[in-house]
Formats: C-alpha cells, structure tokens, sequence
DNA sequence: TGCCGTGGAGAAACCGGTTTCTCTACCGGC
DNA sequence: GCCGGTAGAGAAACCGGTTTCTCCACGGCA
C-alpha cells in the first residue's frame, strides 16, 4: 500500500479513502490511486483489514452435522447467499454436543466473525448472549435460543406432527406409533408433542419408540416395534434419518407398506418418491428458511433493523403413496 | 495484553512467549503471567495474531456442491479431522463454475488459508498456481490439477467402470448403456473412459446417454431410452444424483429391476439398500480419501513433507439385487 | 477586505499481537 | 580474575491497513 501511495505520490490515507469511498476524494488523486493500484496489481491485505476493522466478512453457521441432508441444504442455501453479499462462511458440525457448541461459538467471536446462524445443542448456553453482548448477530434456525435478542427462524412442528396423525386418523388408523428424535432437541420434543396432543384429542393412546435422531436407533426400535404381535397400524418417522432405519426395519420384517403399514415421514430427501412405496412425507420448506435467516442476518449486519424478528414456517405435507389414503 | 503485562510487571514479549510456549522464560514469570491471564481471563486476539503471522488457522473446501451427499461426507471427514487439529474451515461452491472457483481460490488466498482442499471445476487454473507459489499447500481431491506441486487423493474411476460392465457381462447382458457425467469434469471423463473401454474389450458397442451429473439431465435422457423399441438390457449410472434421476424414469416407464433392466450406479448413498430393488453400487471410500487428504495437508502444514504425494483409491462393488446377478 | 466554515489532503495514532534486536547478568573455562 | 558465551528479559520495530486529528486553502458572506 505504501508502494501504490508513492506511486501515486498521495498518503496511504488517501489510497485507503480511494479504496473504500468513504470519504470524498478528489478526481485527480482517485485516479492517480486507482492507476498506480492497476499498474502495481494491488490487493489489500485482508488480515490487517480484519484487525483495524475487528470483524471479519465471515459468517458462522452452526449445525449438529452437516452430514445430514437437512442442513446441507441448509448450509448451501446460506453459503450461496453469504456469497453473493461478499460473506465467507465457516461450518462448524457440534453432534448435539453442547461442549462442541461452546468450542465452536467461542472461536466464532474469536473469530469475529460478523453474523451467526445456530441450529443450537444448548439452548441456554452462556456463549450464545456472549455472542449477542458483543454484538454479533444470531439467527436460530430450527430450534430457538434462551436470549431474546436472537432472531429466529422455526418450523412449525407441532402442527405438522398434527396433520400427520390426522391424515392417518382420517385413513381409520387408530394405533399410529412415533418414532422419536432426542427429547433434549427441540425439534425433536415438539414433535413428539405435537403427535401426543393430536393422538389424545383423538382419544387415542400414544406410542412412542426412541429413535434418537438416529438410523441405526430407529432401525433397531422398529424392529422391536415390528416384532409385537399387535402392533400399530401406522407410523410416524421424526426425520429423514430415522426414516432410513425404519424402512430398513421394515423391510427386514417383511411388511409391506402400506397394506400393513401405513408410514408418514418428518423431512422430504431427494429418495422419498423413490422408495417402495413412495414416501408420504411432511416437507420442511428448508431452503427458503435458510434464505430468509441469511435476510435476517444481513438486515442486522447492516443495522437496518433491531427488533428481533422470528419467523415459523408451516411444513407441507406431500401425499405420496406410503400412507396408504387419499 | 498491555493490561496483563503491567499487572504480571513484566513485558508484553515475555507475555506472549509464555503464551506460544515457543521461548524459554523463568518459572517465576511464567507463574506470573500465568496467574494474570486467569485474573483477567485474558484472550488474545485472533485478527492480530492472524495479521502478525501472515496467516489463519483455516483450512478451505472447495467442492462443487457441498448438498451432492457424496460432497457433504467429504466435507464432514474434512471438518472433523480440521477441528481436531484446532483449524476452522470455510466451504466454497463453485457449482462445477471455473469463474466461481477463480473468485474462491482467490478469496482463499486473500484469506490466508493455511491449506486447501479442492475438488476443482478448472483444471488448470492459474488461481492454483498461485496459491502453491505463495506456499499454500493444496491437496486435489476426486480431481487432478494441472500443477505438479499439488498433492491429490484420487478414485479408481477407470477400474470401478470396467468392473461393474465385467459384472453385467458377466450376468450375460450385451447392450449395456452408460449414463455419464459431464466430460469436461475428470470424474465423469474417466468414468466414462472406464466403462469404453471395457465394453469394445469385450467386442461391445457402447451406448451412452448424457446425464451431466443432475437428477434432472438423467431423469430426461433415461426416460428416452426407455421409450426405445428395442432398448438396453443393463443400466450404468455415473453417480448418485443422476441415478434418482434414472430410478424415477424407470419407474415411468414402468420398468422392473433387474428383470426388464438391471442397474449398477455409483455412488453408494444412504437409501441405496433401501429402493426397490436394492441397488448395486460402486461406493467410493469417501471418508476414508477425506480423512487421507486431510493427513496429506496437515503433513504439509507441518512441513513434514515436501514431496508431492498422490494416492488412488479403489471402489467397492457393493453387490445388491439391481444387477440381477449373483 | 476580513473572517468563518468546510472540503480535502497528509501526518500520525491505532488495532493487538509477534519477533527481532539489544542488553544485562550469570556461568564456565582458562 | 578476566573473558566469551548464553539464557532470559525488555524495548522497539513490525504486520498493513483504517481512522482520527490536524492543517491548509478556498469559497461565501458581511
């Protein structure tokens, strides 16, 4: 930069003003700056940048693991609009553990990074308002945060956990079991809550089987599932994972759905319609909860607005063949 | 710093090579410093240090799609191992884009990464160069690059081909069509090469059908094979994408597999086991090349190694039902 | 004509560490 | 006892920009 300054005969002030067009320059200087930086090739150097500015243009996204066809979408859809606004982004995967959170989110301030989306595994964890008291901005996706300074970006879990049981209530099912994900995991709990309520306002008893999240979890819990003489009728499976497993479990016993059993599944991966038979399943609208929690964060990046805002997002439901009605 | 330097009475420079460990300093001022940085809860600050140094403790990724579930695995081994070893990693799409690449690579060294990961969607680029000039370590992944400089970690696409038409051969089929990838991108190339080569050494003609690597290019171009009078008897499909394309056409058309047509794909995904029939599949040890790239990198951040290394990783035929034989 | 306000440029401080350079004190060897 | 070598500490330079502060010149107004 003191090369191109000397070159131009200007201050590195003014190389700086040219650059960033802050401040006014005149004509003559900016073009002498911006020819002397054409002839040298020069690019400032973004580690000094990051130290005077103290932030970086990095953005943080948090998810349990990227693994999962739900947050790769996830995080693409960010990573693309990250990229169009001059943001880099750094995956951090925790696997629902909290300590891996704590880890991640402390590099991220860091870090400095200039924005946070988190699908937390800590809902109370003490960095999250650390992260907020040092006024990077925070984006809850898919499950909310403790601090209410945080913006939110949720699914409506509950109802969709409704409307499967009542589509399957509305086939003349009466024993429609759930495969659960972690309680501990708001997804998960809301889920589970919501079958419970609709089942009970049925009057019908729940059945709940643990699946953790998890496809070998749900495998081997179906599979006991499968092994009772009277077993339900239909299932709920809480995600595509676990949807994995139980098809598996299914298949193994030989049932045949949705003669046997009728099967409705949380998340719509790219294979459901091509199972046999296609999958029924309740679609979280996943890409464009990603794009609008990347909106929300350039607004509070840009300080265009300091309310926090939270948005819930229905699920639609994709009747497909696995459920056996309509 | 100043701030634990004054309380510990002693000088900023002792303070920071307590801190890096990498100087001797006395046991009594070691304690000292020590002592004030736990009083203070001291931090240093990311952005100087990374300024100082001329570096980041980031790795970067550069994929073509970190939602291809074959990319979101590499990018998790990748994640993993990084974190392990106290580095952050930031991901790049470049959607098989040279120019998005050019702007990332470029991005990256700007960012001063300290190594890079890359599936690369251009060959030659001169961006690559560059980075290996400024002394970043670069390890190619699936995809070979130009500079001889450059570690790599590639498949046995050549050998994963040819051994998926032995096994059609071999279960008596004659007209066995290929539905390839882009052939400008390495991986689809030699896939393709693979499976050439392999049909005219057995006095085969090969059919081959452009899929471009996309569910959807696939889905079209199997739906006109099929429609064909006189059509294939055996299906190959160059990766995972493009076979939920062919499956869904098959389906259309309906198709039985294996009796009508049998199928071999690459890829090994998920819900591969889980289709009807279940799917013989080339599986590529993905994790294991993520993690080996990783190593690779890491020797060369270490400076352990100086030579450039290029390892070749053979598929696994995971025979099912879809090929109808054995 | 004189004064004040302001636009625009440069000088210098600053961001917060790391590293080189310098200096002192202590040790061992002759 | 003197000298060279060295360990360990502090002073200061440095990384490369951004931003504040200062100053000058010019324009408008009385």
């Amino acid at each position: 930069m003191a090369d191109v300054a000397r070159r131009a005969s200007v201050s590195p002030a003014t190389v700086s003003r040219v650059l960033n067009g802050r401040d006014s320059v005149g004509a003559a200087y900016r073009r002498r700056v911006l020819e002397a930086v054409e002839e040298l090739s020069y690019r400032p150097n973004r580690l000094a940048q990051n130290l005077r500015r103290q932030r970086t243009a990095t953005i943080g996204v948090v998810v349990s693991d990227i693994e999962n066809p739900h947050f790769s979408e996830m995080v693409r859809a960010v990573e693309d609009r990250a990229y169009r606004q001059g943001y880099r982004v750094l995956v951090c995967n925790t696997d629902e553990s909290p300590e891996k959170q704590r880890a991640y989110l402390q590099t991220l301030v860091e870090e400095r990074v200039v924005g946070v989306v988190l699908t937390t595994s800590d809902p109370v964890g003490r960095e999250i308002s650390e992260l907020l008291d040092r006024g990077i901005p925070l984006v809850a996706f898919d499950r909310e945060v403790a601090d209410a300074r945080a913006d939110a970006v949720i699914a409506e879990n509950v109802g969709a956990a409704r409307s499967a049981v009542e589509l399957l209530v509305g086939g003349g099912h009466q024993r429609i079991a759930f495969v659960s994900g972690r309680k501990d995991v708001e997804t998960g709990a809301e889920r589970l809550d919501g079958y419970q309520l609709a089942m009970r306002a049925h009057g019908l008893e729940p059945e709940v089987v643990e699946g953790r999240f998890r496809t070998d979890s749900a495998r081997a819990a179906v599979a006991q599932l499968m092994a009772e003489t009277d077993r339900p009728t239909a299932l709920i499976v809480g995600n595509n994972l676990m949807t994995l497993g139980a098809l598996a479990a299914v298949q193994d016993a030989g049932i045949t759905v949705p003669h046997h059993l009728a099967l409705v599944a949380f998340d719509d991966p790219s294979w459901a319609a091509l199972v046999d038979p296609p999958l029924t399943t309740l679609a979280q609208p996943v890409r464009r909860m990603a794009t609008e929690a990347m909106e929300l964060l350039l607004e509070r990046i840009s300080g265009a607005r300091t309310e926090p805002r939270r948005t819930v997002h229905p699920f639609v439901l994709r009747k497909r063949t696995s459920c056996g009605t309509g």
